[in-house]
DNA sequence: TGTACATCAGTGAACGCGCGTTCACTGATGTAC
DNA sequence: TGTACATCAGTGAACGCGCGTTCACTGATGTAC
Protein backbone atom coordinates (compact mmCIF):
# COMPACT_ATOMS: atom_id res chain seq x y z
CA UNK A 1 0.00 0.00 0.00
CA UNK A 2 2.39 2.56 1.08
CA UNK A 3 4.82 1.45 -1.43
CA UNK A 4 2.34 1.54 -4.26
CA UNK A 5 0.98 5.01 -3.34
CA UNK A 6 5.05 6.02 -3.31
CA UNK A 7 5.61 4.74 -6.78
CA UNK A 8 2.41 5.67 -7.97
CA UNK A 9 3.40 9.20 -6.85
CA UNK A 10 0.40 10.09 -4.50
CA UNK A 11 1.24 12.77 -2.43
CA UNK A 12 1.03 11.46 1.22
CA UNK A 13 1.52 13.17 4.54
CA UNK A 14 4.02 11.35 5.34
CA UNK A 15 6.90 10.46 3.22
CA UNK A 16 8.37 7.36 4.01
CA UNK A 17 11.61 7.42 1.53
CA UNK A 18 12.44 11.37 2.57
CA UNK A 19 15.94 11.05 3.33
CA UNK A 20 17.50 9.64 0.42
CA UNK A 21 15.64 11.85 -1.94
CA UNK A 22 17.07 14.74 0.16
CA UNK A 23 20.60 13.54 -0.60
CA UNK A 24 19.71 12.76 -4.01
CA UNK A 25 18.39 16.02 -4.72
CA UNK A 26 20.81 17.66 -2.70
CA UNK A 27 23.57 15.93 -5.11
CA UNK A 28 21.56 17.15 -8.39
CA UNK A 29 21.81 21.08 -6.98
CA UNK A 30 25.67 20.27 -5.62
CA UNK A 31 26.83 19.08 -9.06
CA UNK A 32 23.98 21.59 -11.76
CA UNK A 33 24.54 24.38 -9.39
CA UNK A 34 27.40 24.31 -7.14
CA UNK A 35 27.75 24.37 -3.36
CA UNK A 36 26.47 28.30 -2.44
CA UNK A 37 22.86 27.38 -3.79
CA UNK A 38 22.85 23.84 -1.54
CA UNK A 39 20.74 25.13 1.53
CA UNK A 40 18.34 22.78 3.31
CA UNK A 41 15.13 24.97 1.99
CA UNK A 42 16.81 24.12 -1.96
CA UNK A 43 16.76 20.34 -1.39
CA UNK A 44 13.22 20.73 0.39
CA UNK A 45 11.88 22.42 -2.41
CA UNK A 46 13.53 20.21 -4.95
CA UNK A 47 12.10 17.33 -3.34
CA UNK A 48 8.77 18.74 -3.13
CA UNK A 49 8.41 18.68 0.42
CA UNK A 50 7.77 21.99 3.14
CA UNK A 51 11.22 23.35 3.95
CA UNK A 52 11.00 22.48 7.35
CA UNK A 53 10.76 18.55 6.85
CA UNK A 54 14.98 18.19 6.29
CA UNK A 55 15.59 19.16 9.79
CA UNK A 56 14.03 15.79 11.09
CA UNK A 57 16.40 13.97 9.15
CA UNK A 58 19.58 16.11 9.39
CA UNK A 59 19.10 18.70 11.83
CA UNK A 60 20.96 21.12 10.13
CA UNK A 61 22.62 22.14 7.28
CA UNK A 62 26.01 20.63 8.32
CA UNK A 63 24.33 17.65 8.88
CA UNK A 64 22.95 17.37 5.27
CA UNK A 65 25.98 18.49 3.69
CA UNK A 66 28.31 15.81 6.08
CA UNK A 67 25.84 12.74 5.06
CA UNK A 68 26.06 14.24 1.49
CA UNK A 69 30.38 14.07 1.84
CA UNK A 70 29.46 10.23 3.29
CA UNK A 71 27.61 8.85 0.39
CA UNK A 72 30.61 10.49 -2.40
CA UNK A 73 33.25 9.09 0.04
CA UNK A 74 31.35 5.34 -0.05
CA UNK A 75 31.29 5.83 -3.72
CA UNK A 76 34.70 6.55 -3.99
CA UNK A 77 36.02 4.02 -2.07
CA UNK A 78 34.24 1.25 -4.12
CA UNK A 79 35.31 3.59 -7.04
CA UNK A 80 39.17 3.06 -6.30
CA UNK A 81 38.45 -0.70 -4.90
CA UNK A 82 37.32 -1.52 -8.68
CA UNK A 83 39.75 -0.17 -9.98
CA UNK A 84 42.47 -1.68 -8.26
CA UNK A 85 40.55 -5.28 -8.44
CA UNK A 86 40.07 -5.17 -12.45
CA UNK A 87 43.88 -4.12 -12.78
CA UNK A 88 45.57 -7.64 -12.08
CA UNK A 89 47.65 -8.41 -10.02
CA UNK A 90 50.84 -5.96 -10.46
CA UNK A 91 51.41 -2.87 -8.23
CA UNK A 92 52.46 -0.70 -10.74
CA UNK A 93 49.13 -1.35 -12.60
CA UNK A 94 47.00 -1.49 -9.56
CA UNK A 95 48.38 2.23 -8.65
CA UNK A 96 47.67 3.33 -11.66
CA UNK A 97 44.36 2.46 -12.32
CA UNK A 98 43.17 3.99 -8.82
CA UNK A 99 45.37 6.84 -9.81
CA UNK A 100 43.12 7.14 -12.98
CA UNK A 101 39.74 6.12 -10.94
CA UNK A 102 40.76 9.40 -8.27
CA UNK A 103 40.86 11.44 -11.06
CA UNK A 104 37.74 10.18 -12.99
CA UNK A 105 35.72 10.11 -9.89
CA UNK A 106 36.80 13.82 -9.41
CA UNK A 107 35.60 14.15 -13.22
CA UNK A 108 32.52 12.97 -13.11
CA UNK A 109 31.37 14.49 -9.44
CA UNK A 110 33.35 17.47 -9.40
CA UNK A 111 30.63 18.90 -7.02
CA UNK A 112 30.72 15.77 -4.49
CA UNK A 113 34.35 15.46 -4.60
CA UNK A 114 35.16 19.32 -3.61
CA UNK A 115 32.44 18.87 -0.96
CA UNK A 116 34.38 15.59 0.59
CA UNK A 117 37.73 17.21 -0.03
CA UNK A 118 37.14 21.11 1.29
CA UNK A 119 36.63 20.02 4.81
CA UNK A 120 34.84 23.52 5.74
CA UNK A 121 31.42 22.90 6.86
CA UNK A 122 31.46 18.98 7.48
CA UNK A 123 31.04 17.43 10.87
CA UNK A 124 33.38 14.71 11.03
CA UNK A 125 32.24 13.85 14.03
CA UNK A 126 29.27 12.26 12.61
CA UNK A 127 29.70 8.52 12.11
CA UNK A 128 28.18 8.14 8.51
CA UNK A 129 30.75 10.31 7.72
CA UNK A 130 33.61 9.35 10.18
CA UNK A 131 33.26 5.29 9.08
CA UNK A 132 32.72 6.71 5.09
CA UNK A 133 36.10 8.43 5.02
CA UNK A 134 37.99 5.80 7.21
CA UNK A 135 36.56 2.88 4.62
CA UNK A 136 38.09 5.59 1.64
CA UNK A 137 41.31 6.13 3.73
CA UNK A 138 41.66 2.23 3.59
CA UNK A 139 41.01 2.01 0.50
CA UNK A 140 43.76 5.13 -0.62
CA UNK A 141 46.22 3.10 1.50
CA UNK A 142 46.10 0.28 -0.94
CA UNK A 143 48.56 2.75 -2.69
CA UNK A 144 50.50 2.45 0.02
CA UNK A 145 51.31 -1.05 -0.20
CA UNK A 146 51.24 -1.05 -3.76
CA UNK A 147 54.36 1.03 -3.49
CA UNK A 148 55.61 -0.22 -0.72
CA UNK A 149 55.80 -4.11 -2.49
CA UNK A 150 57.13 -2.33 -5.92
CA UNK A 151 59.34 -0.69 -4.59
CA UNK A 152 60.79 -2.26 -1.03
CA UNK A 153 60.56 1.27 -0.11
CA UNK A 154 61.76 2.44 3.25
CA UNK A 155 59.38 5.31 2.71
CA UNK A 156 56.35 3.47 1.50
CA UNK A 157 54.41 6.00 3.73
CA UNK A 158 56.42 9.35 1.50
CA UNK A 159 55.79 7.18 -1.39
CA UNK A 160 52.56 7.41 -1.55
CA UNK A 161 51.92 10.64 0.06
CA UNK A 162 53.62 11.65 -3.21
CA UNK A 163 51.34 9.25 -5.41
CA UNK A 164 48.42 10.72 -3.45
CA UNK A 165 49.76 14.02 -3.88
CA UNK A 166 50.30 13.68 -7.67
CA UNK A 167 46.96 12.66 -8.47
CA UNK A 168 44.78 14.63 -6.28
CA UNK A 169 46.74 17.79 -7.75
CA UNK A 170 45.79 16.97 -10.81
CA UNK A 171 42.34 16.43 -10.43
CA UNK A 172 42.15 20.33 -8.50
CA UNK A 173 43.23 21.80 -11.22
CA UNK A 174 41.16 19.98 -13.67
CA UNK A 175 38.74 20.84 -12.18
CA UNK A 176 39.04 24.65 -11.50
CA UNK A 177 40.24 24.66 -15.66
CA UNK A 178 43.63 25.07 -14.73
CA UNK A 179 44.86 22.61 -17.22
CA UNK A 180 42.61 23.92 -20.26
CA UNK A 181 45.37 25.27 -22.23
CA UNK A 182 47.90 22.44 -21.64
CA UNK A 183 45.14 20.15 -22.71
CA UNK A 184 44.07 22.26 -25.52
CA UNK A 185 47.89 21.98 -26.52
CA UNK A 186 47.30 18.24 -27.08
CA UNK A 187 47.01 16.52 -30.30
CA UNK A 188 43.85 16.36 -31.93
CA UNK A 189 41.51 13.20 -30.09
CA UNK A 190 43.52 13.47 -26.63
CA UNK A 191 41.91 15.12 -23.79
CA UNK A 192 42.29 15.05 -19.88
CA UNK A 193 42.71 10.98 -19.85
CA UNK A 194 45.93 11.27 -22.02
CA UNK A 195 47.40 14.12 -20.21
CA UNK A 196 46.80 11.92 -16.78
CA UNK A 197 48.23 8.81 -18.54
CA UNK A 198 51.38 10.92 -19.77
CA UNK A 199 51.95 12.17 -16.40
CA UNK A 200 52.07 9.05 -14.70
CA UNK A 201 53.85 7.66 -16.95
CA UNK A 202 56.46 10.35 -17.09
CA UNK A 203 56.27 10.08 -13.44
CA UNK A 204 58.75 7.64 -11.11
CA UNK A 205 58.15 7.37 -7.34
CA UNK A 206 60.24 5.86 -4.90
CA UNK A 207 63.07 5.41 -6.75
CA UNK B 1 47.46 68.49 4.81
CA UNK B 2 45.55 65.50 3.21
CA UNK B 3 48.12 63.26 4.39
CA UNK B 4 48.57 64.58 7.63
CA UNK B 5 44.91 63.86 8.42
CA UNK B 6 44.99 60.58 7.38
CA UNK B 7 47.58 59.33 9.47
CA UNK B 8 46.59 61.28 12.41
CA UNK B 9 43.37 58.89 11.81
CA UNK B 10 40.73 62.60 11.30
CA UNK B 11 37.96 61.39 10.03
CA UNK B 12 37.37 62.60 6.32
CA UNK B 13 34.82 62.60 4.25
CA UNK B 14 36.64 61.53 1.35
CA UNK B 15 38.97 58.77 2.76
CA UNK B 16 41.34 59.42 0.11
CA UNK B 17 43.51 56.13 0.09
CA UNK B 18 40.41 53.60 0.52
CA UNK B 19 40.96 51.00 -2.22
CA UNK B 20 44.02 49.95 -0.56
CA UNK B 21 42.66 49.88 2.52
CA UNK B 22 39.78 47.68 1.54
CA UNK B 23 42.20 45.13 -0.05
CA UNK B 24 44.10 45.13 3.16
CA UNK B 25 40.79 44.21 5.42
CA UNK B 26 39.56 41.97 2.88
CA UNK B 27 42.52 39.87 3.13
CA UNK B 28 42.23 40.09 7.06
CA UNK B 29 39.01 38.65 7.03
CA UNK B 30 39.70 36.02 4.28
CA UNK B 31 42.32 34.94 6.02
CA UNK B 32 40.83 35.03 9.84
CA UNK B 33 37.31 34.27 9.23
CA UNK B 34 37.02 32.51 5.66
CA UNK B 35 35.96 33.26 2.19
CA UNK B 36 32.34 32.59 3.08
CA UNK B 37 32.67 35.52 6.00
CA UNK B 38 34.27 38.28 2.86
CA UNK B 39 31.12 40.66 1.48
CA UNK B 40 31.11 43.67 0.92
CA UNK B 41 29.41 45.53 4.04
CA UNK B 42 31.85 43.23 5.96
CA UNK B 43 34.85 44.74 4.21
CA UNK B 44 33.11 48.27 4.99
CA UNK B 45 33.25 47.63 7.87
CA UNK B 46 36.39 46.24 8.96
CA UNK B 47 37.27 49.47 7.02
CA UNK B 48 35.28 52.39 9.32
CA UNK B 49 33.28 53.41 5.94
CA UNK B 50 29.53 53.02 4.71
CA UNK B 51 28.58 49.72 3.36
CA UNK B 52 28.04 51.47 -0.07
CA UNK B 53 31.42 53.06 -0.38
CA UNK B 54 33.27 49.95 -1.71
CA UNK B 55 30.94 49.68 -4.74
CA UNK B 56 32.54 53.08 -5.91
CA UNK B 57 36.07 51.15 -6.11
CA UNK B 58 35.13 47.26 -6.89
CA UNK B 59 30.57 47.36 -8.50
CA UNK B 60 30.51 44.69 -6.45
CA UNK B 61 31.43 41.63 -4.96
CA UNK B 62 33.47 39.77 -7.60
CA UNK B 63 35.21 42.81 -8.34
CA UNK B 64 36.64 42.78 -4.81
CA UNK B 65 36.97 38.90 -4.99
CA UNK B 66 38.75 39.31 -8.19
CA UNK B 67 40.97 42.44 -7.15
CA UNK B 68 42.39 40.54 -4.03
CA UNK B 69 43.27 37.23 -6.36
CA UNK B 70 45.11 39.71 -8.50
CA UNK B 71 47.13 40.88 -5.25
CA UNK B 72 47.80 37.43 -4.39
CA UNK B 73 48.87 35.99 -7.34
CA UNK B 74 51.24 39.21 -7.35
CA UNK B 75 52.47 38.10 -4.37
CA UNK B 76 52.58 34.45 -5.09
CA UNK B 77 55.14 35.32 -9.17
CA UNK B 78 57.09 37.09 -6.19
CA UNK B 79 57.67 34.30 -3.96
CA UNK B 80 58.25 31.85 -6.66
CA UNK B 81 60.82 34.20 -8.69
CA UNK B 82 62.57 35.29 -5.41
CA UNK B 83 63.13 31.39 -4.24
CA UNK B 84 64.30 30.46 -8.04
CA UNK B 85 66.94 33.15 -8.00
CA UNK B 86 67.38 32.54 -4.25
CA UNK B 87 68.38 28.40 -5.61
CA UNK B 88 71.47 29.22 -7.57
CA UNK B 89 71.81 27.77 -11.73
CA UNK B 90 71.13 23.92 -10.76
CA UNK B 91 67.64 23.42 -12.45
CA UNK B 92 66.80 20.74 -10.07
CA UNK B 93 67.55 23.46 -6.94
CA UNK B 94 65.22 25.73 -8.82
CA UNK B 95 62.36 22.84 -9.64
CA UNK B 96 62.99 22.15 -5.84
CA UNK B 97 63.24 25.67 -4.74
CA UNK B 98 60.07 27.05 -6.60
CA UNK B 99 58.02 23.79 -5.18
CA UNK B 100 58.97 24.21 -1.66
CA UNK B 101 57.58 27.94 -2.62
CA UNK B 102 54.65 27.41 -3.61
CA UNK B 103 53.57 25.19 -0.55
CA UNK B 104 54.80 27.85 1.58
CA UNK B 105 52.83 30.18 -0.21
CA UNK B 106 49.91 28.11 0.02
CA UNK B 107 50.33 27.61 4.18
CA UNK B 108 50.96 31.87 4.76
CA UNK B 109 48.35 32.34 3.02
CA UNK B 110 45.64 29.98 3.26
CA UNK B 111 42.53 31.89 2.37
CA UNK B 112 44.53 33.50 -0.54
CA UNK B 113 45.52 30.51 -2.06
CA UNK B 114 42.28 28.89 -2.02
CA UNK B 115 40.55 32.28 -3.18
CA UNK B 116 43.13 32.40 -5.92
CA UNK B 117 43.00 28.69 -7.36
CA UNK B 118 39.19 28.49 -6.88
CA UNK B 119 37.87 30.21 -9.55
CA UNK B 120 34.08 30.37 -8.40
CA UNK B 121 33.67 33.80 -7.78
CA UNK B 122 36.58 35.14 -9.22
CA UNK B 123 36.08 37.55 -12.95
CA UNK B 124 39.37 36.49 -14.85
CA UNK B 125 38.19 38.79 -17.43
CA UNK B 126 39.55 42.02 -14.90
CA UNK B 127 42.69 43.81 -16.05
CA UNK B 128 44.61 43.45 -12.86
CA UNK B 129 43.75 39.65 -12.42
CA UNK B 130 44.45 39.02 -15.76
CA UNK B 131 47.48 40.35 -15.81
CA UNK B 132 48.58 38.95 -12.55
CA UNK B 133 47.55 35.41 -13.57
CA UNK B 134 49.68 35.82 -16.43
CA UNK B 135 52.78 36.84 -14.50
CA UNK B 136 52.53 33.92 -12.43
CA UNK B 137 51.92 31.41 -15.13
CA UNK B 138 55.29 33.07 -15.89
CA UNK B 139 56.75 32.35 -13.07
CA UNK B 140 55.77 28.41 -13.30
CA UNK B 141 56.78 28.15 -16.69
CA UNK B 142 60.03 28.62 -15.43
CA UNK B 143 59.53 24.81 -13.52
CA UNK B 144 59.17 23.17 -16.98
CA UNK B 145 62.03 25.00 -18.56
CA UNK B 146 63.98 23.86 -15.47
CA UNK B 147 62.83 20.25 -15.88
CA UNK B 148 63.62 20.59 -19.66
CA UNK B 149 66.82 21.46 -19.25
CA UNK B 150 67.38 18.89 -16.49
CA UNK B 151 66.10 16.05 -18.80
CA UNK B 152 66.32 17.09 -22.24
CA UNK B 153 62.67 15.94 -21.95
CA UNK B 154 60.68 15.47 -25.27
CA UNK B 155 57.35 15.96 -23.03
CA UNK B 156 58.35 18.98 -21.17
CA UNK B 157 55.03 19.76 -20.39
CA UNK B 158 53.82 16.74 -19.37
CA UNK B 159 56.77 16.58 -16.98
CA UNK B 160 55.89 20.01 -15.70
CA UNK B 161 52.53 19.45 -14.82
CA UNK B 162 53.09 16.79 -12.86
CA UNK B 163 55.59 18.92 -10.91
CA UNK B 164 53.10 20.91 -10.25
CA UNK B 165 50.03 18.65 -9.81
CA UNK B 166 52.44 17.06 -7.19
CA UNK B 167 53.06 20.42 -5.00
CA UNK B 168 49.19 21.81 -5.79
CA UNK B 169 48.06 18.69 -4.33
CA UNK B 170 50.64 18.83 -1.65
CA UNK B 171 49.77 22.11 -0.49
CA UNK B 172 45.51 21.37 -1.13
CA UNK B 173 45.70 17.86 0.96
CA UNK B 174 47.82 20.15 3.92
CA UNK B 175 45.52 22.74 4.52
CA UNK B 176 42.57 20.35 4.41
CA UNK B 177 44.13 18.66 6.90
CA UNK B 178 44.44 15.60 4.73
CA UNK B 179 48.26 15.34 6.02
CA UNK B 180 47.80 15.40 9.77
CA UNK B 181 47.88 11.85 10.63
CA UNK B 182 51.04 10.99 8.00
CA UNK B 183 53.04 14.39 9.83
CA UNK B 184 52.02 13.44 12.48
CA UNK B 185 53.52 9.87 13.01
CA UNK B 186 56.69 11.57 11.61
CA UNK B 187 59.94 12.05 14.44
CA UNK B 188 59.58 14.70 16.42
CA UNK B 189 60.32 18.14 15.37
CA UNK B 190 59.50 17.12 12.11
CA UNK B 191 56.94 19.06 10.45
CA UNK B 192 55.15 19.08 6.86
CA UNK B 193 58.54 21.22 5.62
CA UNK B 194 60.37 17.75 6.26
CA UNK B 195 57.55 16.01 4.41
CA UNK B 196 57.48 17.63 1.33
CA UNK B 197 60.82 17.30 1.58
CA UNK B 198 60.72 13.66 1.60
CA UNK B 199 57.97 13.97 -1.11
CA UNK B 200 59.96 15.57 -3.24
CA UNK B 201 63.67 13.85 -2.52
CA UNK B 202 61.65 10.59 -3.24
CA UNK B 203 59.99 11.74 -7.01
CA UNK B 204 61.59 11.89 -10.13
CA UNK B 205 59.91 13.09 -13.03
CA UNK B 206 60.80 13.00 -16.56
CA UNK B 207 62.96 9.42 -16.32
C1' DT C 1 -9.32 -8.03 16.84
C1' DG C 2 -10.01 -3.61 18.57
C1' DT C 3 -8.89 0.53 21.11
C1' DA C 4 -6.07 4.02 23.42
C1' DC C 5 -2.16 6.48 23.28
C1' DA C 6 2.70 7.86 22.58
C1' DT C 7 5.75 8.95 19.10
C1' DC C 8 7.22 10.27 14.75
C1' DA C 9 7.34 13.10 10.43
C1' DG C 10 5.67 16.83 7.80
C1' DT C 11 3.04 21.58 7.61
C1' DG C 12 2.78 26.43 7.22
C1' DA C 13 3.15 30.81 9.38
C1' DA C 14 6.26 33.73 11.54
C1' DC C 15 10.64 35.78 13.09
C1' DG C 16 15.10 37.99 12.72
C1' DC C 17 19.28 38.18 10.13
C1' DG C 18 22.74 39.89 6.83
C1' DC C 19 23.16 40.40 2.37
C1' DG C 20 23.41 43.19 -2.31
C1' DT C 21 21.55 47.00 -4.45
C1' DT C 22 19.40 51.44 -5.26
C1' DC C 23 18.64 56.19 -4.35
C1' DA C 24 18.80 61.05 -3.38
C1' DC C 25 22.03 63.47 -0.93
C1' DT C 26 26.37 65.97 0.27
C1' DG C 27 31.01 67.11 1.11
C1' DA C 28 35.53 67.35 -1.22
C1' DT C 29 38.38 67.79 -5.23
C1' DG C 30 40.05 69.41 -9.38
C1' DT C 31 39.75 72.09 -13.54
C1' DA C 32 38.45 75.90 -16.82
C1' DC C 33 38.50 80.47 -17.32
C1' DT D 1 44.51 84.70 -7.70
C1' DG D 2 39.77 83.93 -7.50
C1' DT D 3 35.39 81.96 -8.87
C1' DA D 4 32.12 78.76 -11.06
C1' DC D 5 31.14 74.34 -11.93
C1' DA D 6 31.58 69.41 -13.10
C1' DT D 7 32.98 65.32 -11.19
C1' DC D 8 34.16 62.18 -7.80
C1' DA D 9 33.70 59.53 -3.39
C1' DG D 10 31.22 58.55 0.66
C1' DT D 11 26.54 58.74 3.40
C1' DG D 12 22.52 56.78 5.30
C1' DA D 13 17.92 55.25 4.63
C1' DA D 14 15.30 52.01 2.30
C1' DC D 15 14.04 47.88 -0.38
C1' DG D 16 13.53 43.02 -1.37
C1' DC D 17 15.63 38.58 -1.01
C1' DG D 18 16.58 33.92 0.74
C1' DC D 19 18.24 32.00 4.47
C1' DG D 20 18.01 29.20 9.15
C1' DT D 21 15.21 28.51 12.93
C1' DT D 22 11.22 28.21 15.89
C1' DC D 23 6.56 27.09 16.91
C1' DA D 24 2.02 25.17 17.49
C1' DC D 25 -0.28 22.13 14.72
C1' DT D 26 -1.75 17.73 12.52
C1' DG D 27 -1.82 13.53 10.13
C1' DA D 28 0.23 8.84 10.16
C1' DT D 29 2.43 5.06 12.42
C1' DG D 30 3.33 1.72 15.69
C1' DT D 31 2.79 -0.41 20.16
C1' DA D 32 0.63 -1.92 24.64
C1' DC D 33 -3.04 -4.09 26.37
Amino acid sequence: MDKLATVVGVPRYHHGDLKPVLLAQAELILERTGIQALTLRAAARAAGVSHAAPANHFGDLTGLLSELAAVGFARFSAALAAARDAAGHDPRDRAKAMGRAYVDFARTHPGLFVLMFRAERLDTTRPALRDAMDAAWQALRGVDRAVAADRGASLPRTAATACWALVHGFAMLLLDGRLDAIIGSLPIGEGADALLDAVLATTRIGG
